[in-house]
DNA sequence: GTTAGCATGTAAGGAGTTACATGATTTT
DNA sequence: AAAATCATGTAACTCCTTACATGCTAAC
């Protein structure tokens, strides 16, 4: 018990949701599928999955192949599938939008499962991963204007770069958030829509945000 | 004993390397300052200033004004210094240039100390990061050209965002190697030389890296 | 028949966070 | 004199990694 944590289980839930698959399928789509850089290691998911069956979330699926498993000391292949409480679980994760959605460690992870995800909650991590990042964006500008003070060569260049990369990300959001707003407003067209947008009129950026610049303890 | 973790050391050592500082305005300083966002807490702050003062490779600094420090109960600021031994290990840890040095969590730390590094060490760990970064392009371009196969529009638009990223950052990265390579051929110069190269050749890119694109356990 | 890659797992521990607890100083 | 912010510290816990240990299966 409790070694199931959020980002980790909505992975392997929103992946066991696609297909049954094994624990080692499972990783080479965690560290490839999704924005998950960081290579889980097997360490972490074997247990989280052992977890995950405990609270019925998941269970071993029948394999098609009759004798994958040999009865000798329980060694092959453990194919897991969705349970009806998993899929009930997932839902729940995947309708939440707080800021364990859109920081950096699970923003991905939510990303990719918005093909899952109402509307709304799409709209609503993107709104909150743009703000997040426009705290973040004012910490930069903030640090780059006292340029001139402390501030050698190297270290103004890593700012400079770090502010160029957040702002990047911010008209990536704004281009996002322009296309899903246009999906609300004619919600007919098919199922799957590409997110790329035609063109964005990429909003018209700025203004501080009044938030800790800081992040307390 | 065992508090004391690579990247918190070096970049400890290193921000008291300009100047004695207390612990809240060094944790400052780490979350804007370095490239270090996910803003350090006091809980790992403090603990591992104690052990640095433990080893001896920073100690107590005597307060300018003297009653800075009340002698009830042993509360006020704690101004740390370094040792001849904490500038010791920090030329240590300068120098080295290993994948230490230029995975995602170290490489911005390392990066704002370029300043106190020597040129070659410089060089190696911008082209380990290089390296680094071509390897994770060589992972998004494999998944992004299986598009056509499971990949939904969602997670396909992360992917590829993720693969803009990295050759963004790779750019970057061949324009600071070019300036270097620049600064060796005429060492001569300021002492503090700004990094941005006038225009830089842009560097053939390309060819896949032969390296793990999984990451091993 | 042996190497390489697939596959599952456990134990120990590292690196950090959160929540708590306290007190000093500055501002309103 | 209350509130905000500066400042230091501890205990419990979380999440993850490393290193280890085992065995199966395909390819050479």
């Amino acid at each position: 018990m409790g070694r199931r944590s959020g980002v980790l289980e909505l992975a392997v839930l929103g992946l066991l949701r696609e297909a049954p698959l094994h624990g080692y399928e499972l990783r080479k789509r965690l560290n490839t599928v999704l924005g998950n850089f960081h290579a889980l290691s097997y360490g972490s998911l074997y247990p989280a999955l052992r977890d995950l069956q405990a609270t019925g979330l998941i269970a071993e699926d029948a394999p098609s192949e009759p004798d994958q498993r040999p009865l000798t000391g329980r060694r092959g292949k453990v194919i897991y599938k969705l349970t009806a409480e998993g899929k009930e679980r997932l839902q729940d994760l995947l309708s939440e939008a707080g800021p364990e959605s859109w920081e950096d460690e699970t923003f991905g992870v939510h990303f990719a499962f918005f093909g899952l995800t109402d509307a709304q909650t799409r709209l609503a991590i993107l709104e909150g991963r743009r703000s997040r990042l426009e705290e973040r964006r004012h910490t930069f500008r903030t640090a780059l204007s006292r340029t001139r003070e402390r501030l050698d060569s190297y270290t103004a260049e890593l700012q400079r770069h770090g502010l160029e990369s957040v702002e990047r990300e911010v008209r990536w959001l704004n281009e996002l958030i322009a296309t899903e707003r246009g999906k609300e407003e004619r919600p007919a067209a098919a199922a799957a829509d590409a997110p790329r947008p035609p063109a964005a009129p990429t909003v018209s950026d700025d203004a501080a945000p009044a938030v800790d610049p800081q992040r307390e303890n």
